[in-house]
DNA sequence: GTCTATACTTGGATAGAC
DNA sequence: GTCTATCCAAGTATAGAC
């Protein structure tokens, strides 16, 4: 289930006729997981997309689910990047919020978290994927802890909040709202949520630049 | 897709030998949405469970995605029903809380939510599910609204807090968690988000036999 | 090394038996 | 009305061509 190197060495930045081959295959394993899902997710349906002969899966990557895997990862370390990016210039709760807004209603429209929801649903079809796809879900954890430690962190608030307990229930409401938007189309119940945040945030704002309790 | 009465007379509880026949596929269709996902879930699977012939399923439901139809409606009424006997005897948040966790936790085990799960993230690869796997989820907005209402509908924090947008974060927390949960077979993770919340709804309680604001 | 044609398996659905 | 045997499409995977 895990990668395998064709060549020698494994190159990020290929310009070999296998890369081309395998990018428009990930590309496409992308693109039909957000349309379809994971159960439209065939191999077939993927080449078709790619223009590419169906058998080609099996030769790059060994099986449907390993090129499943590889578009995971190619979502997940492009939103990572654009994540990290975006919470670089933030500092208090409501700005935090305010990107995170922006953010959410980009990987809405661009669908970029169905890719996620479909293969963590789609994991227990598919013996040894559960295992694959909760580890590439590690990052996402890691990213929501680091974007609380770095707003709240320092405020009285950080010590009082369980920040852990805190990001892993973020994570797990952003796949929630993610998997109810899709399903009826209606975006402004999860950005409603936002903006009630938002409301909450600036609240914190003022806590966390005025310390109430001293800290020595 | 909608059900199509086999006899003259839709019957609750029929005990014809059609009936038993449906109420085998149904059984066999959540068990194996729990045990295989949207993916396995299978007509050949869930016959072979059933201990059935496989073309029973379209002679009794036309489709297997009809099929499944009937599964989640039937987990759904389950869960309905004993969500609220459970919430018929809380007054308060903190009380809310507890059953709530309480109900979780059997939840995760038995793994209902699951089924909801799957159902969602699998409607997007058969054409026409989504729409009646959307309206299959009313039930659970409206039943935590109702539960949110009667806990801190009547405090002044019911008149502050968007009870209907919270209402809908909570289900999507709740499916996140499932899905998270069924993902790495942590329940820990998710179990102490509850026991945070507890925290926070004791000062709730406070707040709310203490009204600071009066009403006329 | 890269790709295509082909083999075989599983899945959805129905014609017709009882 | 209820069910089974059978059909054809779609799925994964590979043997062998280039």
């Amino acid at each position: 289930m895990a990668k395998s190197g064709t060549s020698s060495r494994v190159v990020a930045r290929d310009s070999s006729r296998s890369a081309g081959t395998r990018r428009q295959l990930v590309e496409a394993a992308i693109e039909t997981l957000k349309a379809d899902g994971f159960t439209g997710a065939s191999a077939r349906a993927i080449a078709e997309r790619a223009g590419v002969n169906q058998g080609l899966i099996f030769y790059h990557f060994g099986s449907v689910a390993d090129l499943l895997l590889a578009a995971l990862d190619s979502v997940s370390a492009q939103r990572m990047e654009q994540y990290g990016e975006a919470v670089d210039g933030v500092g208090s709760p409501s700005e935090l919020v305010d990107v995170a807004m922006a953010i959410f209603r980009e990987d809405l429209d661009a669908g970029h978290v169905t890719v996620l929801v479909e293969m963590i649903a789609g994991a227990s079809s598919t013996p040894g994927l559960g295992p694959e796809v909760s580890a590439r879900l590690g990052p996402w954890f890691a990213f929501a802890e680091r974007a609380m430690e770095r707003t709240v962190g320092g405020s009285p608030l950080g010590s009082v909040l369980p920040v852990r307990d805190v990001a892993y229930g973020i994570v797990a409401l952003y796949l929630g709202l993610e998997m109810l938007t899709h399903l009826n189309g209606d975006r402004t119940r999860a950005l409603g949520l936002f903006d009630d945040a938002k409301n909450l945030a600036g609240l914190l704002d003022a806590l966390g630049s005025s310390p109430p309790t001293g800290e020595p």
